[in-house]
DNA sequence: TCACAGTCATACGGATTGAGTATCAATAAA
DNA sequence: TTTATTGATACTCAATCCGTATGACTGTGA
């Protein structure tokens, strides 16, 4: 059964007459009475009792009236609803990213972006980086949300900046530090540092890391959580003091002072990112989308 | 858009191959990648992304993918339920009939049919006979269920016989003949008599007419309700007595008595009647079963 | 490294399908 | 009765679509 057919049936059994079905459509009476012919040869059944005065459906006509409209409307729909798709108006959308460097915007940017696209369905997952990695392995997120990338992932990942940050210094409220306005790096030689896991952001741990040893010293790592939330915690604990994105200062802070550090003007990037290749057009969408939000972004972070 | 392309598309979508998806379509691949390449055109969309290695479905496949599948499968289920409409296995069925004829076995012949034929909604309407002709004209039911049609109608109906019945006196229970045992109608002379308006079954009428002149009396006719129930009604209420047939003792009888009439055998018919041409497969099919349950209403009646 | 096997795309020829013309039979209206 | 219009049918031609042959490309295995 074919779908041209199925219209010059439609167009009988709305106009009640083969020629004016066949001008309807746009072509001569025979091939209206061939359809017909055809699909009554198909389904062994008449669909009309026709004297050449009159065309009356039959039951089975009738049946085939309701199917045949919802299909043949079915079908025009399919083919808007994959245009819609192709241009990423239509689909899902997964976004993994870490929470302590969105929190502040994602809400907002995901708002944005649904407003523009009602019909993607967008799911968000709080992540670290290397599940972020994990993830895009297996296709369970389009979009990832978290520090530069480490070098050899640069070509199979594209990455695009959201915003950039300074570091901050965390100490526990009592710390002996913990009433200055401002801290130097030499300040730090003594203390336990708390970092976050390495590949979480192997960038920024690393220049932390070449930070301290400009300054002539190795920092005492005492623990390696993966979630920031955990290094404010151990902080607020009084095991060490941490180095880390001022991002962090939107997270549960109680127990912590935060305290700028005067010697050190390291950038901390929050970049998206994405696989270079096969780029979904829904991810495409919300990656313009994040782009034009990028100052605005900037903003609500320092806000 | 067809749906042998549709076809292409969903089995080149399932195999990840065009030529699997030829194998299977018993074609040969140039017509799988024509296919594509024609939908791919008419949608203004690559639907897979294709290296002579790999076939990767795109968002847009993705979404073309559902749609089809569905619109395949319901042109599918189009064809069987076309065939099934054909056959009166699915459909709706609109039945009237006299209630004080039918009440007995109504309930059991649908449930006959409706077990029979599952598919076919059913509709049930409660009609006198002459509300029944108005509703075939207007075509809200199939099939009709009263008495005998009026001579110059029985070309344009067709009649079956389901069962017959005979005539029974009806009197008020305080009546002075209450208490015999039968009568004949030579005792009815003085009798107001309460019949049935003459539409509602003009053969049964004039038999009954018939029947009083043979015995050379008029019959005072009193009144002429269109509803059997308000014949009893008025035998109750001793405004006179009636003949009716013997059915009407399965409706509300309070008041009345039921009495043989010794000399007469006239018979009372109930018909099944249908438009003689274009019948419903539904109504076909109520039909076939009607006619085969007819020694079984015939008892069911008499019980 | 190279040949091979298997992929999809493309070009071409032929068969099939399908549209359009002409015409017929039937029927309602004039 | 005539006329106009309807749907069915036969026929012709054109478009479409299939199948074959072939090419370009790419993993795979020797």
């Amino acid at each position: 059964m074919e779908l041209k057919p199925l219209k010059s049936f439609i167009a009988v059994a709305t106009l009640k007459s083969f020629s004016a079905a066949a001008r309807e459509l746009h072509t001569v009476q025979p091939a209206i009475s061939r359809h017909i012919a055809a699909l009554e040869k198909e389904l062994g059944t008449l669909l009309f009792i026709r004297n050449t005065r009159d065309v009356h459906i039959t039951a089975a006509g009738r049946q085939l009236f309701t199917d045949a409209t919802r299909i043949l409307q079915q079908a025009e729909e399919a083919v808007l609803r994959t245009q819609k798709a192709a241009n990423g108006e239509l689909g899902s959308l997964k976004v993994g990213y870490l929470p302590s460097a969105c929190l502040t915007f994602i809400p907002d940017l995901v708002q944005r972006f649904h407003s523009q696209y009602p019909d993607v369905e967008i799911s968000l997952f709080e992540m670290t980086a290397s599940e972020q990695l994990l993830a895009f392995e297996t296709n369970h997120i389009d979009i990832g949300i978290s520090r530069p990338l480490p070098q050899e992932l640069q070509t199979t990942f594209t990455s695009q900046l959201l915003y950039t940050d300074q570091l901050t210094l965390v100490l526990p409220s009592q710390h002996a530090l913990a009433q200055r306005q401002s801290i130097r790096l030499d300040d730090l030689r003594q203390e336990h540092i708390i970092l976050f896991q390495r590949e979480e952001a192997v960038g920024l741990f690393d220049s932390i890391i070449n930070l301290c040893q400009r300054h002539h010293f190795s920092p005492h790592i005492s623990a390696q959580p993966k979630h920031m939330q955990t290094v404010l915690t151990m902080v607020a604990a009084g095991l060490g003091v941490a180095i880390a994105p001022l991002c962090v200062s939107k997270l549960f802070t109680q127990g912590c002072r935060f305290m700028p550090i005067e010697d050190d003007h390291t950038q901390v990037l929050t970049q998206m990112h994405y696989r270079s290749s096969r780029l979904a057009p829904t991810a495409q969408a919300f990656v313009n989308i994040a782009s034009e939000s990028v100052p605005w972004i900037q903003n609500s972070v320092q806000a």
